[in-house]
DNA sequence: CTCTGGCTGACACGAAGCTGAAGCGGCGGA
DNA sequence: TCCGCCGCTTCAGCTTCGTGTCAGCCAGAG
C-alpha cells in the first residue's frame, strides 16, 4: 500500500514515516501543499494523511481540489484537538477519518488498517438501477453505459437517494444532506438540482410526491 | 434509522438524545450494559452509540460479545481523550469508528451520517393490514404487491388511521389531523378523503359509524 | 315514505413544482 | 494578479395536479 504523508512538522513527520514504514507500508513523505499536488499528480496512491495546517495553505483547499477532480483516495486528516470546525469540514469535504493531534502511534495504524480495509475488495461494487450503473465508491455513474458527469451537489443529491432507494425524503431532509449544518438556503434550490439530476439521468429516477418530497423511481 | 445510545452521563445523554432526535432517528437511551443486551436482543438498531466507562463494566466487552455473535450493527465509540489504548482496542474489537469526548454535537451528527450512508440498505419495518402493506418510514402502500400512490391529504388522513387502528374517529378529530389549528374547512372535505382514499386502497379498510365517525377496518 | 347523513363525480382555483436564464463567487490558468 | 470558466443559487414565468366545494344521488333509520 502507498501512503502519500503531507505534515510540515518535521519531528511528528518522521515519527509518522518511520511508524508506516515498520508496518510495512510504503511512504511518501510532503511538507508543503504544492508538493503535495505534484505528488498526486504524479503517482497514485491507496492513502493520504493530511495535516491541515500548512506552511502554503490549509489543507482543506487540497482536500476539496482532490474530491473535485473527482479523486476518490482515502483521506486521513490530522488536526490539533481544538479545530473542531476544521473536523466537520473535513469530514464534509470528503475526508473518511481524522486523527486527533497528539495521537498515539499505534493508533494511527489502526486506522490506517481500517481505511485500508474498508477501501480493500476491489474492483468497486456497482449498483445498478436500471439503466443505470452506478459506483459509489468511485463516484461515477453511467446510463446504458454511457458514463455521465455529476456535479458535487449533484452526486449528493442522488446519493441521498441511493442512500434509500425507494423512500420519500423531504426537501428539508434532502437540504441537510447537502448543507450539513449552516444550512441557509431559502429558496428552490432543491428543485432546481432534481431537475438537473433528471435531465442527465433520465425523468424516471427521481419520482415528485407533490407537497410531500421526493423519492428513488423504481428501476 | 433507530440508535441505541448507550451513555450512562445523564447531561451528555440527553444532548445526544435530542441532537439525534433533531436529526429526524428515533433514539433508545440505557445507562447500562444490562439494558442494552436486553435492548439490542429485544429489537433491531442501524447504530450503536457505546460510551466505554460505565457503571457495570465496560463497553469493550459489550462490542466483543455483540461481534462474536455475529451482530455486524455500526457501532461508534464514545471515549474521552486520554484513553488512547481503549481507542485502539476499540476499533480492534470490531467498532467502526469513534469519537473522541469532548466533542461538538454537529461532528456526532456528521460521523452518524456518514456511518449510515456506508450501511444503509436495511428494509424499512413494514405493516401489514390485510392486503395492504405499510412501509412508514418510506411512505409507501401497496396493494396486492402493486404501489398505490397517496397524495399528502391522503396520507395524512390514513396516517390518522394508523395511528389508532379500530379506534373511532370523528371527522372534527380528523379535521384537526388534517389541517392543524388553522382550519376553515365548512365543507364536506373529510367525506370526500375517505372515499377517495377507499377507492385507491379498497372499500373495506376505512369503516363509517354513521353520526359518530370512521374507524379503520379489521384487516 | 320521509328524512337525515353519507357518498361521489365534476370542476375550478391556486399552490407546488419545473425550468430557462441571469447573477455570483471560487478556482485554475495565463 | 487578472481573467475566464463553471457550478451553484436565485428568480420569474409557466405548467401541473391536488384539493375544496358543490350538487345530486344513495342508503339506513324511524
Amino acid at each position: 500500500m502507498r501512503i502519500l504523508l503531507i505534515e510540515d512538522d518535521t519531528v511528528l513527520g518522521a515519527a509518522i514515516r518511520d511508524q508506516i514504514a515498520a508496518d510495512g507500508q510504503s511512504v511518501d513523505w510532503v511538507m508543503r501543499l504544492d508538493a503535495a499536488g505534484d505528488a498526486v499528480k504524479s503517482a497514485s496512491y491507496d492513502l493520504i494523511l493530511l495535516d491541515l495546517m500548512l506552511p502554503d495553505g490549509r489543507g482543506i483547499g487540497f482536500l476539496k481540489g482532490l474530491r473535485a477532480r473527482g479523486d476518490v483516495t482515502p483521506v486521513i486528516i490530522l488536526t490539533a484537538l481544538d479545530q473542531v470546525s476544521d473536523r466537520i469540514e473535513g469530514l464534509n469535504a470528503g475526508a473518511d477519518d481524522y486523527l486527533v493531534k497528539p495521537f498515539d502511534l499505534a493508533e494511527l495504524s489502526a486506522r490506517i488498517g481500517s481505511v485500508a480495509r474498508r477501501y480493500s475488495g476491489n474492483p468497486n461494487p456497482i449498483v445498478c438501477h436500471g439503466p443505470l450503473a452506478i459506483d459509489l465508491a468511485a463516484r461515477s455513474v453511467h446510463r446504458d453505459g454511457k458514463p455521465v458527469a455529476l456535479t458535487a451537489r449533484e452526486w449528493a443529491l442522488f446519493d441521498a437517494f441511493l442512500a434509500r432507494p425507494g423512500q420519500l425524503l423531504s426537501k428539508a431532509q434532502l437540504e441537510e444532506k447537502l448543507y450539513a449544518f449552516d444550512a441557509e438556503v431559502e429558496s428552490n434550490t432543491i428543485e432546481v438540482h432534481v431537475s438537473r439530476l433528471r435531465k442527465k439521468l433520465g425523468s424516471a429516477v427521481i419520482e415528485t410526491e407533490r407537497g410531500m418530497g421526493y423519492r428513488l423511481g423504481r428501476p
